[in-house]
Parts: structure tokens; sequence; C-alpha cells
RNA sequence: CCGACUCUGACCCUA
């Protein structure tokens, strides 16, 4: 038997959130107890398009069933409420998961990166280590997000020094934030210098060193390594 | 046991 859980989730790769939540609402209209995986996909779908009012309505339902206690699934809501700029209700359920796991902490983080209070992020990713939740990649991709909405050009420095101390600069995601952090600054040439280090390229590190010049009006540079990465081989998902 | 959660460029949208 397949369970919901799953329908819903295949639902939500292939298709739209709305149809996952009409799976959902069908599954509770039919008088079967949604899972924790079916209201942790459901909520997921709630993140998406503006469906705020759904999520608020599926937190409830959560709540009702305890099911908040649950780290996937309240971590799921507190991405959903960061996401939407409803901090005060993540907080709130990241309340509920006590220290929860790397997750609830990273999904706190990029709500705040996302709506204004860098600070706070901040203020988070210390408070995460000291209550032993090790950082892990996704949390530092927010924190360089985080120095850089507050312009803190020397805290990316130390960063990417720790990067390069842990190995963790060969990870593309993160060596691609770096490169668009050093071009929003204006630091081409350690932008340059970090994507010119990469062990693999992506479409996106290209784009992000190629805009970072384009930017900042060396239209010159950007269009010689346009041409370069058309010549060479890039690898696309 | 299986299915669920968080990080990257541009485009688009908004302003």
């Amino acid at each position: 038997m397949v369970s919901w859980g799953a329908l819903i989730t295949g639902s939500s790769k292939s298709g739209s959130s709305f149809q996952s939540l009409q799976l959902f609402e069908r599954m509770t209209l039919e008088g079967l107890q949604p899972d924790e995986v079916a209201f942790s996909c459901a909520v997921k779908a709630c993140s998406r398009n503006d469906l705020l009012k759904d999520g608020m309505l599926m937190y409830n339902m959560i709540v009702k069933n305890s099911f908040d206690s649950n780290v996937v699934v309240a971590n799921s809501l507190i991405d959903m409420f960061s996401k939407a700029g409803c901090l005060n209700e993540a907080q709130k359920v990241f309340t509920t998961v006590h220290v929860g796991n790397v997750v609830s902490w990273n999904a706190m983080i990029t709500g705040h990166v996302q709506h204004g209070n860098g600070l706070r992020a901040v203020e988070l990713f210390e408070e995460m280590q000291q209550k032993g939740v090790p950082p892990d990649k996704a949390t530092y991709g927010c924190i360089l997000r985080a120095f850089s909405s507050l312009g803190m050009l020397e805290e990316e420095y130390l960063v990417h020094s720790s990067f390069i101390q842990s190995g963790l600069i060969s990870d593309t995601i993160l060596a691609n934030t770096l490169v668009d952090v050093y071009s929003k600054f204006g630091r081409l040439d350690d932008a340059y210098k970090v994507f010119n280090d990469m062990p693999f390229r992506d479409v996106v590190s290209w784009s992000a060193v190629v805009g970072g010049y384009a930017h900042h009006g060396n239209n010159h540079k950007a269009f010689e390594l346009f041409e370069r990465m058309k010549r060479e081989h890039i690898e696309v998902d």
C-alpha cells in the first residue's frame, strides 16, 4: 500500500503544492488520520505560493494532534513561518522543540537573514554552538548571507578562512555563495580567487562571477569569462 | 523498515 504521505510528497515534487493540499484535504475528508510525514509535506506545500492561511490552519491541526513535538514537522513549520516573515510564530514553534536540531536553527537563522535581522541571525549562530549544536553547511551558507546583509566584510574573510581550514571550501554551494557575497561587496578579486580555486564549477558559479563583473561595470572581463564559460565544459544538472 | 524538514547565481515578480 502506498501511504498518503508518499502520495503527497510525490505530487509536491512533480506537481503543484496546490495538488498536495488537495490530496491532504481528501485524506482527511475520508476520515484518515494524517501521520507526521503527511503533515510535514502539507506544511511544506503551504510554504510556497502565499498559502500561509492554509499553513495556519495546518498549524492548528498539528497542535491539536500533538505532532508539533515531532522535530521534522516543527522544522517545516519554522521554515514556513520564517520565510513568510512571521518570526514570532516561528519562534513559538522553535520553543516547543527546545534545542531541536541543526535544521531548526538553520530555518530560524534563514528567516532572520531574509527579513532584515542579520544581527539576530548571528546571535542564533553563536547560541546554537553554546548549546552543543554544531553548524553544518547550510548554517554556514546562512551566516555568509547574514554578514553580507550587515556589511561585515571582515567577518566574511574569517568565515572564508575557516572554510579553507576545514575543507568546506570545496563545497560547491558554499563556494558559490562566497563568490556572490564577495561580488556584492565589490571584491571582484576575492570573488575571482574563490571561483578560480574551485575544484568543480557549475552554472551557478559561472553566473555568479560573470554577474559580479557585469554589475560592477567591468563588461570586458565579464564578456571574456562568458566566452570562457561557453568554451569550457559545464555540467548542468 | 520505507516516505517528510534547512544553505547558492541569473531570470521572473515586487518595490
